[in-house]
DNA sequence: CGTCTTTGACCTGCGC
DNA sequence: GCGCAGGTCAAAGACG
């Protein structure tokens, strides 16, 4: 993944809606239309290697700071292009909730991860300007490897 | 039978 | 203090 630190950019080629839901949504916004769109393994590899970059620091408060805004807890958002709300990114999530939001028609869902003792979680809506993208949110930080990296790791 | 989704109710923070 | 909007809870039902 050479191409990651250009992909962990919150600086948008495209002004407008963007600015809006990197706002709304909070503290950072990865956006490459070109890879989500290929292939959906790849592009749930490329979420987790995106987050745990993120994660790993670095960037994400250089960035932040870059855009005077604050952080409380680590969100990551980004869009994906997909038919399908939610994309298998390796963890087990346990939908917890669904609301009807003023700021779209779609609603937004709400899921936490599976584990027991792991308090991440992860919100889902789709775009209200076009909704084959889905607005993906994480919150927090996984305290466990991806379940399908379970058996490579333990066995 | 265990796990998950659904969904209305409840809680909380914020602006006025 | 009140109302609104977003986030969470939890009971009930569906499903494998």
């Amino acid at each position: 993944m050479a191409s990651n630190s250009s992909f962990l950019s919150p600086n948008f080629s495209e002004p407008g809606d963007f600015d809006d839901i990197y706002f709304e949504l909070g503290d950072f916004f990865i956006s490459d239309e070109a890879e989500f769109s290929e292939d959906q393994q790849v592009a749930s590899q490329y979420q987790q290697n995106s987050l745990f970059r993120v994660n790993d620091g670095g960037n994400l408060s250089s960035c932040v700071q870059k855009n005077n805004h604050r952080l409380k807890s680590t969100r990551v958002s980004f869009k994906t292009k997909s038919d399908r709300d939610v994309l298998d990114d390796g963890y087990k999530w346990r939908k917890y909730g669904k609301k009807m939001v003023k700021s779209s028609s779609n609603p937004r869902n709400y899921y936490r991860c599976s584990i027991e003792g792991c308090n991440v979680k992860k919100r889902i809506e789709r775009m209200e300007e076009d909704s084959s993208y889905v607005i993906t949110s994480y919150e927090g930080t996984h305290n466990h490897h991806p379940l399908n990296q379970l058996s490579c790791t333990e066995m």
